[in-house]
DNA sequence: CGGTTGCTTGAGATCCATCAATAGGAGTGG
DNA sequence: CCACTCCTATTGATGGATCTCAAGCAACCG
């Protein structure tokens, strides 16, 4: 199965009719480049984007050569809410790792809503969730310290992971770079690297090859103020 | 008319038909005192909240004490997505002012979309637009400094109030504490008060008995990066 | 009036950014 | 297999932005 129905499979039950139309919903399938623009800030819109496989990101640059990651694209994930799409792209999409991704018309999946309530209440329930990660990122960003902005991220892509069945456990792929990390979590690159050092001198985790492990999962919510529920699923790995 | 209605019709050519049927939409209507709670964080919702007057919030309280204001809420403002309710409050919603709100069911909401595509349009619009706010608030956040972000907020603020005829051209009531703009903002109240009077010595903005008043929008646009495309409307008042 | 709340100011501490240098791999071409 | 380059990770030193603590002041209110 593809991530995206496995993804909405969460929200929702879906029967293997739901997951058909999921799929032939799907259009034109792209592969981009690791590192490589997806879509550019201001361009026009045509279609709805879903991440396949790989990771990717949409991030604003700013006017004095800063960077901020809005948000961190999974496999399954909408890179836009599924209604309408915008007049024009408030922000840019990019590939952070070799990704396939496939097109989608807004009239197919608006469409598939009205006539399946299965895929209808999976697609608000994902609209839900990007919005509660979406929240929990201002909150990191407003109210937590590096490590804390750190830990909370392994958790939640840890657990974002594991629902497309991505995650071995404790352990996922971690594919970004500290400098793409720093960008999402509004720090730099030098800072990042002291949190990971605290972070593991703690025993929290470790993180090698672009892998990484969380070594007490229990302790690192804790001590990162992560609380599974706002990504509404049972929380996993215990 | 009510606010909502005025909001909407930034997103879609709306009828009076469309009208009338958004204010049929509302249900139960009710007032709430200044500083008290709409809906505790862990509720489970039984129904969408429009703001119709006064100004809200939803913020998360956080185990050391802290506090983070995730949106602001203005007349006109539905405080979360329209299509399903969520199965439980991610986050606490609270009055700033007086507030008077009604109920929506969101049977009632859907079933408007489905019939008249321009309330379909507009509702959609209204969620990108605060999917925008919100996706600005995680740049300010990361990678504003701290005058920059209270000048974005105060530019956004003016302009949003514009959009449900509620300022007077580059003035309007701005009814927050400082220590209330801290816990948007991601800083402390003394800090607040500081960047304050770095944006009055500039000559940008100034601010006495809760009512703002923009001195030179322009400047305040540019020194704060704010661009008013992301709230998908013309900009206003230049 | 006295109490409360919000604003303002000062001083010192802390967190994080910046700058700069070094070290470790991965790939490349010879 | 070696020399070279590039990119990322790491470390140290310094400075700046912001926080915390603490005190004073003004406005409001019963």
């Amino acid at each position: 199965m593809h991530a995206f129905g496995r993804k909405l499979s969460h929200g929702a039950c879906l029967t293997d009719e739901n997951h058909v139309v999921l799929r032939d919903m799907l259009g034109t399938v792209r592969r981009v480049e690791a590192h490589s623009d997806i879509t550019p800030e201001g361009a026009t819109p045509r279609a709805l984007t879903v991440i396949l496989e790989g990771w990717a990101c949409s991030y604003r640059d700013l006017p004095d050569g800063k960077r901020q990651i809005t948000s961190i694209l999974l496999p399954g994930d909408l890179a836009e809410p599924f209604g309408i799409l915008p007049r024009f792209a408030d922000r840019s999409l990019a590939a952070l790792t070799p990704v396939t991704l496939a097109l989608v018309c807004p009239d197919a999946i608006r469409t598939a809503a009205c006539t399946y309530p299965g895929i209808e209440k999976a697609l608000w329930w994902d609209l839900l969730v990007a919005s509660a990660i979406e929240r929990e990122r201002v909150v990191s960003l407003g109210r937590r310290s590096a490590s804390e902005r750190l830990g909370h991220l392994f958790c939640e892509l840890q657990l974002r992971l594991e629902m497309v069945g991505l995650a071995d456990g404790p352990e996922c792929d971690l594919p970004l770079t500290q400098s793409e990390l720093a960008d999402v979590l509004g720090l730099s690159s030098v800072h990042v690297n002291r949190s990971l050092q605290d972070l593991r001198s703690r025993g929290l985790v470790s993180l090698q090859n672009r892998r990484l492990t969380i070594r007490d999962l229990d302790r690192l919510r804790e001590a990162s103020f992560f609380d599974p529920a706002y990504l509404h699923t049972e929380g996993a790995t215990r």
